[in-house]
RNA sequence: GGGUCUGUAGCUCAGGUGGUUAGAGCGCACGCCUGAUAAGCGUGAGGUCCCUGGUUCGACUCCAGGCAGGCCCA
């Protein structure tokens, strides 16, 4: 094994990486080699194939990668098996598109088998994308054998499900009032509808319902919806609110007491006040007299009735409004549908027949208006739910819906989700028990297409039903049974099907599909076709240990896979969930399709690599934190944290290369190294325990941070000052520990790194890996943490803030560094005597000097500066303030400061005074000499007086300087030997180091005099010592 | 309207059982260093820790109310 520099460019690194993975079946042997091991379950939530992949998708993606890969390293095995939600409208809707229709009804013209064809293709279109991208990125999921939700296998799965709902008795037919889409022509679940909600402006209206009995009088009635009003066959009043009768402007009004001030101000003047029970049972005169029967156009009561808005008299549409159509029943009101599943009044409504009923409020508005009726009419912000795919407002419309009775095992699930452990916490014990806490039955049936079939049929003659839990089922109830055996479980084909019904009549299916969440929420079981196959796989993979998806899943995939596992296995079905935040755009906007902002991260990834937008999703915030996705933050991720692991492994193997060095090669044991080496090694200790231990706890963010604190110090620290350890000839003990340290310090990092960026690591390992080795950094084991040294770690910071310090010295006083100083004295403080001497040597070499001293006073390096304090002296002295401080100036500084701090005053014999402490200022400033730098961290004392000897010394270091400088411009190796040619003032100091500087820049031969042949040469100037250099390479 | 999260430097974000002087990275200025680095080091500028009130000897932190943004719900 031989180590040798990586790859820059992250593009053709990566590609290499995955060709390696290819060619060596890494993945698979991931698992393979796992196999026996103990399990670690987790559960890929399907990608809707109906969209590109963008940024806002990786964060969660990184989850599931990163944790599945860190388990297996811990000796798990993680089979991961990817999948894909077919089903659905937004499928639909594509296909819509494409086809340039927009409706049911031309669905049905251009033929459902052709339609549905198209759907299957348009979905693998998309998956290809999703593929391209998972696989670009080294997210590993078992793309070969994905779990496909309209695969006749899985679809079986779900029928076998709803059959067990079935006989459980969860399974019922209704009819309610659902929120409708009228484009798509489909009722939409709960969950649907509540990714549609939006800020619109819609009407406030307010109209006057006159008494039947006395016109003169009116009930006062608001609502947002004009286009309900035709609809309307009653108004509902609290019994048990206060009402009252008032006069406003010269007309009389009811509406509930607490409610006049806030509708009609101040002008309203009260009549009377009466319960509302008092107004059940009234008649009104209708807006518009649709409705017939006893019980029209009556007041009833309703406790539902909310003093918060409106008038407190709420008009009742028992076809638009859950509560509304529950009163009607209950109060055996007429009902009254004068609008078609398409959203437009029928001819029932003459006045706007034919138009879509929210373009018709305008017309409604008129109308009332010029028949009096309209008392108010303005405009309201307020929410207001669309499609959460066509946009299309939803009308809440009665509709015959199949149900699952979640709220009949409520307590189970409510039970089963406290076992649940979230990520962040607060998404459980909040909105996820909010949404459970008013949990409602699962509208599970869609009047579409492209859907799983719900497997119900009915007898034409006696009316029977049958659920079928099976193809075998179908088959041997079957009208044909060779139809049945063959048939794809999708409409139309599966509408052909005809049972046999005992009564002697034909069964025909309900033409309904399921709810897409149905489908993906039942992938525990689905994605094996359990119980038709692969019982063992099922039983050992239920539940999961782990699922991560984004926050918006909460009342999604989260909530509907909680439920089917519940009701089919009285368990729940995860046991700890990852929720990742929503991305933002830079403007902090959700990043959605309808939106167009999304972020295309494939050309990010070209551009900096894979591993760069890992690292920057990983290590930016917590995975929860909504994020503002920026190609700026993955860029700092490449240069300023992956680089750097990059040039820390180069640095090695450029020496390495030079001195032969190799994994194999024997190095000293870790307690007979440098404490350079033992510091580092515990520095590599303390980060490989707070990786795992983030990771253990699922939060990648600590892990992140454990590493990039552990490559700071390598970098910046380990390296920057072994560098010299490095530059010697031969493989000496100093440099094999050095060696070895910086080795072992990258080879557990790139196990570290394995995770999180795994090309880099893979990079890493195939340079660093030793024979016998995994032959993938993937297939290793996760690291056991070195043992640590608090000790030496404490010494060692210790020893950084006084280099730091002393640098801040030099700094002040304008002294390079590489200009030789006497000395550094130190302030000392408690545990300075357990630093070692070794590490005080590396401040010497740090701060260039030649002598580090521990000193119990900095007495000696600075003197007492004393002023006056003209805010206390003035006030106190008045006029002779100047004088005061005149006289202060004329005396010894050291002595005033004695004075005061040994007597608390000062005597000024000329002015007759004493001054008190708190009327000078004492400070400090330095000897002569010298540079002082104190903070919190201590205290250093910079002797900066640089003798003849130093002098010298420092212009050698300059001129060396200056000719490594002309190596590297002339283009040299950094092994390649030169010849040196020289003339001027310089010469003075080639005659006196010449060996040093023939040692330090590798030159076989130094010249008096200009070089024949040179390769470079330049005029140089030190300290005012002038002269010119040639260089020249040998034997190149 | 309700729930929940977020609000800390120009930007992206940490942090703190309530306690001297609130941090990092990036960016900016000046200086340094550089025989690994598109790097590094030092210094500096840059902060009402969203606002108001309360509790407290002491609040950026706890409590209440509000404001703004995100998500979820109605």
């Amino acid at each position: 094994m031989a180590l040798r520099k990586l790859e820059g460019d992250p593009k053709a690194r990566e590609e290499a990486v995955l060709a390696l993975w290819a060619e060596r079946d890494v993945f698979r042997r991931s698992l393979a080699e796992r196999r026996g091991g103990p399990r670690y379950v987790f559960y890929e939530g399907p990608p809707t194939a109906n969209g590109r992949p963008h940024i806002g998708h990786l964060l969660a993606r990184l989850q599931k990668d990163l944790f599945p890969r860190y388990k297996t390293m811990r000796g798990f095995y993680v089979p991961r098996k990817a999948g894909w939600d077919c089903h659905g409208l937004p499928v639909e809707l594509e296909v819509e598109k494409e086809l340039g229709i927009s409706t049911k009804a031309e669905i049905e013209r251009y033929g459902v088998e052709a339609f549905v064809e198209r759907c299957k293709a348009s979905v693998q279109r998309y998956i290809g994308a999703w593929e391209a991208m998972i696989r670009r990125l080294g997210f590993w999921i078992d793309l070969e054998h994905p779990y496909v939700t309209y695969s006749d296998d899985y679809i079986e799965t779900l029928w076998w499900e709803l059959k067990e709902i079935h006989k459980g008795g969860l399974l019922y037919p209704g009819h309610k009032i659902l929120p409708y889409c009228p484009r798509c022509g489909t009722s939409l679940s709960s969950h649907e509808v509540a990714q549609g909600y939006d800020r619109v402006a819609d009407p406030s209206v307010y109209v006057r319902m006159p008494l039947a009995e006395d016109p003169q009088v009116s009930f006062l009635v608001w609502t947002t919806t004009p286009w309900t009003l035709p609809a309307n066959v009653a108004l509902a009043v609290h019994p048990r609110e206060t009402y009252a009768e008032v006069d406003f402007e010269g007309e009389r009004l009811i509406l509930a007491r607490g409610r006049v001030g806030a509708v009609l101000g101040e002008g309203a003047r009260l009549l009377r006040e009466f319960p509302g029970s008092e107004l059940v049972g009234r008649r009104y005169l209708p807006l518009y007299p649709l409705a017939q029967g006893e019980r029209a156009y009556t007041v009833v009561g309703a406790e539902f009735v909310s003093m918060e808005e409106g008038t407190g008299i709420v008009h009742i549409a028992p076809a638009f409004g859950e509560e509304d159509h529950e009163l009607g029943k209950s109060q055996e009101l007429p009902f009254l549908q004068p609008v078609d599943r398409a959203g437009r009044f029928t001819d029932a409504f003459p006045l706007a027949r034919g138009e879509f009923v929210k373009d018709a409020d305008p017309k409604i508005i008129a109308d009332l208006k010029a028949r009096g009726r309209l008392f108010r009419a303005e405009t309201i912000e307020h929410d207001y739910p669309f499609c959460w795919r066509c946009d299309t407002p939803l009308l809440y419309y009665a509709m015959e819906s199949w149900f699952i009775a979640t709220t009949r095992a409520k307590g189970e699930i409510l039970a089963q989700a406290e076992t649940i452990a979230w990520y962040p916490e607060h998404v459980g014990s909040g909105r996820f028990a909010d949404f459970l806490a008013s949990l409602r039955d699962w509208a599970l049936s869609r009047d579409r297409y492209w859907g799983t079939p719900l497997p119900v049929w009915t007898c034409g003659s006696c009316g029977a039903l049958e659920v079928v839990g099976s193809r075998e089922e179908l088959v041997a109830r079957a009208a044909d049974p060779d139809l049945a055996r063959k048939v794809e479980l999708h409409r139309p084909y599966i509408d052909r099907v005809e049972l046999r019904c005992p009564c002697g009549g034909k069964m025909r299916r309900l033409p309904y599909v399921l709810d897409t969440w149905f489908d993906s929420g039942s992938m525990h079981t689905a994605q094996w076709h359990y119980p038709f196959e692969n019982e063992d796989e099922f039983r050992a993979s239920y539940p999961a240990d782990f699922i991560s998806e984004g926050l918006d899943q909460t009342r999604g995939w989260f909530y509907t896979l909680l439920v089917t596992g519940v009701l089919l296995h009285g368990k729940a079905p995860y046991r700890n969930v990852l929720v990742t935040g929503m991305g933002l755009d830079a403007q902090g906007q959700k990043m959605s399709k309808s939106r167009g902002n999304v972020l295309d991260p494939m050309p990010i990834v070209e551009a900096h690599g894979a591993d760069a937008v890992r690292w920057y999703l990983a290590s930016e915030s917590a995975p929860w934190n909504e994020r503002r996705y920026s190609e700026e933050g993955v860029r700092q991720a490449r240069y300023g944290f992956l680089e750097t692991v990059r040039n820390c492994h180069d640095f090695l193997t450029l020496y390495a290369g030079i001195d032969g060095f190799t994994p194999d090669t024997p190095v000293p044991a870790p307690a007979a190294r440098p404490a350079l080496d033992r510091w580092l090694l515990s520095r590599l200790g303390e980060a490989v325990e707070g990786v795992t231990a983030a990771l253990d706890a699922y939060d990648p963010l600590g892990a992140t941070r454990a590493i990039s604190a552990f490559v700071d110090d390598l970098s910046n620290w380990y390296i920057r000052l072994s560098r010299p350890r490095f530059w010697g000839e031969g493989l000496t003990e100093d440099k094999l520990a050095a060696y070895g340290t910086l080795y072992e310090a990258l080879r557990t990092l790139a196990l570290l790194l394995a995770p999180f960026t795994p090309f880099l690591a893979e990079a890493l390992w195939q340079s660093l890996r030793r024979d016998g080795d995994p032959d993938s950094v993937h297939l290793a084991r996760w690291p056991d943490p070195p043992p640590r040294d608090p000790a030496l770690g404490a010494s060692m910071a210790r020893v950084r803030a006084v280099a730091s310090l002393a640098l801040g010295a030099r700094n002040l006083a304008k002294v390079k560094v590489r200009q030789p100083l006497p000395a550094l004295h130190v302030l000392r403080r408690p545990g300075d005597e357990a630093v070692p001497g070794e590490l005080w040597d590396l401040v010497k070499a740090e701060v260039n000097v030649r002598e580090v001293a521990l000193v119990d006073d900095l007495g000696p390096f600075r003197v007492p500066k004393v002023s006056p304090e003209f805010r206390v002296l003035g006030p106190r002295h008045g006029p002779k303030a100047p004088r005061i401080a005149a006289a202060l100036a004329r005396m010894d500084p050291a002595a005033v400061a004695t004075a005061l701090a040994r007597d608390g005053r000062v005597s000024l014999p000329d002015e007759g005074v004493a001054l008190l402490p708190d009327e000078v200022k004492v400070g400090w400033e330095p000897r002569e000499g010298f540079a002082l730098v104190e903070d919190r961290d201590g205290a250093v004392a910079l002797d900066l007086r640089i003798d003849a000897e130093l002098q010298a010394e420092g212009d050698l270091r300059e001129l060396v300087h200056r000719l490594q400088l002309l190596r590297k411009e002339a283009g040299f190796a950094v092994t390649d030997r030169i010849e040196l040619g020289y003339a001027g003032d310089l010469g003075e100091l080639f005659l006196r180091f010449g060996d040093r500087i023939r040692d330090e820049v590798l030159a076989v031969r130094l010249e008096a005099g200009p070089l024949d042949g040179a390769d470079h040469g330049a005029e140089l100037a030190v300290h005012g010592r002038t002269g010119r250099v040639w260089l020249k390479r040998v034997g190149g």
